[in-house]
DNA sequence: ACCCAGTTCGTGAACGTTCACGTTTTCACA
DNA sequence: TGTGAAAACGTGAACGTTCACGAACTGGGT
């Protein structure tokens, strides 16, 4: 019947070619590839080695259409490749799968793309996004229109909920166990990306900025100055140990602000230690950047813990297997990841509504003491 | 017109609701909504906001039907936790979205799933998949019928394309490097992770088992003598590990098999050191139980690399941040992602044949030199 | 007033599947 | 040999969009 010479196959068998080469209806066909009741066993086999013959794999698009949506969520991503994020995107595929969701993942690091590109990729193919956009919810969730947007790290703007971190109770923690330990004179090692900077900016890893910030309490002007300004606390996370710290009695805070890598952060301290070699405690923005502070205080000879805390941020695995094993602030990604989804299902579930208090969490890391504070 | 209330609605909205509104036709909706040319500048942004008003979104299933599929590529991945997949994930999303092509993932380490659950789960919603199977490639290309399947780390069967390593030319280059440091007793760190092992049986961490190889050329019998046998070496790694070890001249090797965690390798090489203080090099399945090695070295007040060796294996970021740095046997993990995807891309495009030689490629790690060998 | 070209918009058909029915076949039992 | 119910199978309609084409409207030049 059709043109189509035997050999070749110039379009994709439909379900009408099963039919015919079966001599059978568009119907049965059906229930014979979903294993629906109402036909003969013997023909439900006949069907499917006739199928897998002629190659035939049902449109997803045609059943989509007809039988309504199965979910299928965005999840958008920095870069894998940072050791902070696959725990958080495993921990979604696992929540979403188990819910019979299907994920379609973009992660926009590499190739100049920022949190918007990838929501633009991802739309047309999705029922909602999760993911950290750095700064775009609110763009973000225009592309989106009704669908859900969940993001993390980040005011929800117009965004229908979102995941957000206490930095001022890290903050808190970290110079709590400080000043327990009698250091005074400390040193907070941030990371220059801010919420919004351009993707194409490699930023110089030599280029690090020094403020030095004589904490008193009362003095709370310790947000940067201007954009560009030297100020080392540049992040939210920054920023809030900046408050934190000019709430709390005199402790004596240098900060820098270096690129966000082991390596920048090893030459950063190494400098810093030359000028001011009496400091007795850091922390850093993450852990990543942490491990390059262990590595310049070995360089420079410091004991750590005796002469030099070091405490990092988010419990990624690198920390303990690192020596000394690096004290850090941690953040159970996995559960954070599971929250998301949650949200998400509350909010597509209509349990919970978009843009309420309610859609918008905030959750808390811990100190997990091991050797270096 | 319609029975929905004004406040609620009860069905998506579609093509024709914004038409209605808009008092105009589906397809100059369609010509607004996809910026096509022949409609006035006017009408086409007076219905953009009447769609944005209305919460209309495209359905993506009657899109693809009309116009047929872009691509969608299912990724399939034993565990995103594990530091060995991210930098592979990351390298496929980017090169499919480079091409316009949407990642479907599934991270099927959690909730004792395997490789070919995932590949159904994956199945009804993608063009073609890329994965880690674990010894799935037959069964899973059966699923997938015509639609190309790229596995790696695993003979292709019936796949119509693979990626596999040359651990033998891996083992040369350990082995060359131990005994031109003239290290003669020496373990090998195999995983017990066979490669279709049920992911329901938890390993024991603390019992692992020991096997002395004494080895001598032309002794090729070194594989397992049988199921649950004591024999150290497990996995494809350690095999050709075994094999390379036997054809060359006396080298006295013991191999261990643990569960493929730092902690493991740790309380195993203490053991292991217990009864044989004079071991002098470590080979290990990969960096992850590498780090575990430097570990048991440095509790045992053993130097690295002076009194014993350590090379690990997969060259993820971990192995420099550690100290000594770690000596490890690199995979360009962006690089297997970039040529899976080119595969892939061969395949689809017709220029490369399922099945064929050429869709079938062997990578080699190279040996990165760094502090502890 | 007329024509023509260009612009703007509308209509039938098709994409491939499932759903809700309706029709035929089978078969056990009276 | 009917009979009736259950099993097996078939048919129109619908899902929401784009494509190909055709119709109507616009405006400038004769």
């Amino acid at each position: 019947m059709t043109q189509t010479p035997a050999g070749r196959r110039s379009r994709r068998a439909t379900i009408l070619d099963v039919a015919a080469a079966a001599g059978v209806s568009r119907q049965t066909v059906t229930r014979a590839m979903n294993d629906m009741p109402g036909i003969k066993t013997e023909t439900r086999q006949r069907i499917q080695e006739l199928a897998n013959e002629l190659g035939y794999t049902p449109s997803r698009f045609a059943k989509g259409l007809v039988q309504g949506a199965r979910t299928s969520v965005g999840l958008a991503i920095p870069d894998l490749t940072n050791p902070y994020f696959p725990a958080f995107a495993s921990s979604v595929v696992e929540q979403a799968t188990q819910r019979g969701w299907q994920v379609v993942m973009d992660d926009y690091g590499h190739g100049g793309r920022n949190g918007l590109d990838a929501v633009e990729h991802l739309a047309p193919h999705v029922d909602a996004v999760i993911g950290y956009l750095g700064g775009y919810a609110g763009q973000a969730q225009a592309i989106l229109g009704r669908r859900p947007l969940i993001v993390l790290d980040e005011e929800p703007g117009s965004a229908a909920g979102a995941i957000t971190f206490d930095y001022r109770h890290a903050a808190e923690l970290a110079i709590r166990r400080l000043r327990s330990a009698g250091r005074r004179h400390i040193a907070y090692l941030d990371s220059v990306r801010g919420p919004e900077k351009p993707a194409h900016e490699k930023p110089d890893a030599e280029n690090h900025a020094d403020t030095h910030v004589p904490g008193m309490a009362g003095s709370t002007d310790l947000l940067p100055h201007g954009p560009g300004s030297g100020d080392g606390f540049v992040t939210a996370r920054g920023r809030a140990f900046a408050a934190v710290l000019a709430e709390s009695d005199a402790l004596d805070c240098v900060a820098v602000a270096v690129e966000e890598s082991a390596s920048a952060a090893r030459t950063a301290v190494r400098d810093l230690l030359e000028q001011q070699p009496g400091i007795a405690g850091i922390v850093a923005f993450n852990d990543l950047v942490a491990s390059g502070v262990l590595k310049a205080l070995a360089d420079a000879g410091k004991r750590v813990p005796e002469d030099c805390l070091v405490i990092g941020m988010d419990g990624i695995p690198l920390g303990e297997q690192l020596s000394p094993e690096l004290t850090t602030l941690a953040l159970d990604l996995r559960d954070v990841g599971r929250t998301a989804v949650e949200l998400l299902d509350g909010l597509l579930a209509g349990s919970l509504t978009a843009g309420s208090a309610e859609a918008h969490l905030t959750l808390r890391h811990r100190l997990v003491v091991r050797q270096s504070a």
